[in-house]
DNA sequence: AACAAAATTGCAATCGTTTGCAATTGCGCA
DNA sequence: TGCGCAATTGCAAACGATTGCAATTTTGTT
């Protein structure tokens, strides 16, 4: 239980004013060399059990760790993995908070099953160029799991042709060349806008930027639809700060008078939004209003009426982030990963 | 921009062969040694102005970064903070993920100001005894940020004993050895029992689980309050996984039968919850039950009615807590940060 | 008991930077 | 021109662990 000084049975005054820091004062404690007890600390089966025994016993008695810093020097690798969220032009992530907190938590423990630790970055790219490849190069990480594409899909490329650990959550487009782990964003847009038509809606509208990769894919998946059926279909761009969006979304809902019968929001954060500023005009949903949402955020069902939206694998998300990276770490060339995404029907469509 | 070769004006067969990858190879082409680069690249008026600019330009040139484990290594500190999530029983963290992912985004961006680097861990220390040393221990961090006590006071009081650069996000006790950040539990459970009651609730319930500090103090709060008016007030231990947590609610409604009129939850999630199986059973809102929240989350705001809770100051909390940290590491003793907290009245109470 | 093979262990070079100290250079001034 | 001092620069020893290779011990076999 973590006590300052160690206590052996017999320990003498030199012993007690020296404590155990490096390698090469345990080996002295246990007699040996200290490329032995390296060696008996990795586990190696190249020292005798007995021994190997004896010196992890040592260590875990003076609360001995390594010098990782020393090691990792010397190992050329790190053991961490980088975690980087490149904000978007208004210095706000795409990615909503609670979507991406379970996210970051599964990563972490993904990541620390596998050894590794997780060294998290957030940047601007407006202001820094070089945000990606400042990273990569600070020599602090093995490989880099990028969350969000932000409006840095060409950087991602370039770096991309000469570093192979890295992986991104977004969207992927054809042709691309980094690998990415994300939902098929044009398929949930179809669902959404599938279930906005079979609900009764006309005239839809896609509020969100539609600039982010993720969002515009969701938007011509929606388009898609919109266009097979006959339906007319608007982007109503807004941004992603909370009060903002409320403003836009109030201004669009106050111009359209009884124009629109379907929203899409591109997010569930944009989808509540919307809900209180419908519930502020007395528009009712479902009944004048249909909405659908993305991502499926814990709250949406909590929601009055509970959000009718898309749902993604979280889980499943990150297991591949990680998977990928691992396997990528490894040299292999990996293809990107699809998850499909499932309509939930809920109560506002 | 990150081209994989450089480009010098003239380039022999030999330089394009060999990258710049070490201090020493940027010396070499520069012809001066490495102890000079090093020096020029930290900066340091120790050399000539204009060399300086020299070095750093042909450093720009060749993107290169000095090897940061080796700096680290020989430096002997490491310019990285540990943040750690102790996860509680439950595997889940009293934090909602809303209110802690601006808490991390926040301590991101100031550490990142401060030339830190971020390192990210998530524990369960029911699992690993030795969760806080260990990383402290690792060889990784400068200093460590702690988010959230979880029900591991005693831990954390020990490890502060021997380890000064350690801030922790959490309720301040009366006398305790470790330096906390964060509201004013104690006064937020009173502010909230006191509107609740003025509201004109009779029977107060607190709707949580009392062991994790923070939420023990908001109840004790509450409890002061509702002595001195001589209010009833009874604590529903709610566990919390978002179904659970539901279900747990339900079936305190269902027993208590037009008893309880008022709820003090505490945490906003948790009141969230209660909203929606309020909602379920027609029991309205305020009228039949009044509500307050704790946290004062972003979708507060936007439920029906909107929430009323009470608000913490998370962006000055985040400050605090970089600040207290860098002042440790500079060897100073510092004394916790209490943060008033703020009621904020809206809909239900 | 003698020898070969296998299992352990020790030795010492190495990872790439930083930094105290010594050596060198450049400068101002007589 | 020569001298002293300050400004630069180079040298080489750290930082602490890992690991190929060689030396040593143990084990197994005849």
């Amino acid at each position: 239980m973590s006590m300052a000084s160690g206590e052996g049975e017999e320990m003498s005054d030199a012993e007690a004013a020296r404590p155990i820091r490096t390698i090469t004062d345990l080996a002295q404690l246990a007699g040996v060399s200290p490329g032995t007890v390296s060696r008996a600390l990795a586990g190696k089966s190249l020292v005798n059990a007995k021994t190997r025994d004896r010196i992890q016993a040592l260590a875990r008695e003076h609360g001995f760790q390594p010098n990782q810093m020393a090691s990792k020097l010397r190992r050329q690798k790190t053991g961490v993995i980088g975690v980087i969220i490149p904000l978007g032009h208004d210095k706000q992530q795409q990615i909503s908070d609670s979507f991406f907190m379970t996210l970051l938590g599964h990563l972490a423990d993904e990541l620390t099953d596998k050894g590794y630790d997780l060294m998290l970055r957030r940047v601007t790219p407006d202001k820094d160029e070089d945000w990606l490849d400042r990273f990569i190069r600070s020599g602090m990480i093995d490989g880099v799991i990028v969350i969000g594409q932000s409006d840095q899909f060409e950087r991602i490329e370039e770096v991309a042709d000469g570093y192979l650990p890295m992986v991104v959550w977004g969207n992927h487009q054809e042709g691309q060349r980094h690998c990415t782990v994300g939902a098929d964003n044009r398929l949930g847009g179809r669902l959404a806008a599938e279930q906005l038509i079979a609900a009764g809606a006309k005239r839809l509208a896609f509020m969100g930027d539609t600039e982010p990769f993720e969002f515009a894919a969701r938007f011509a998946g929606a388009k898609d639809i919109a266009e097979k059926l006959g339906t007319s279909l608007t982007a109503i761009p807004t941004h992603l700060s909370p009060d903002l969006t409320a403003k836009e979304i109030a201004s669009f809902l106050a111009d359209d008078v009884g124009e629109t019968d379907g929203i899409f929001a591109a997010s569930d954060t944009i989808a509540f939004a919307c809900l209180q500023e419908l519930r502020k005009l007395d528009i009712t949903v479902p009944d004048t209003m249909k909405l659908v949402g993305f991502d499926d955020l814990p709250i949406a069902s909590q929601t009055l009426p509970p959000l009718t939206t898309i749902h993604q694998d979280i889980d499943a998300g990150a297991r591949g982030l990680v998977d990928l990276l691992l396997r990528r770490l490894g040299g292999e060339e990996t293809e990107s990963l699809v998850l499909p995404p499932k309509l939930v029907i809920r109560g506002t469509a």
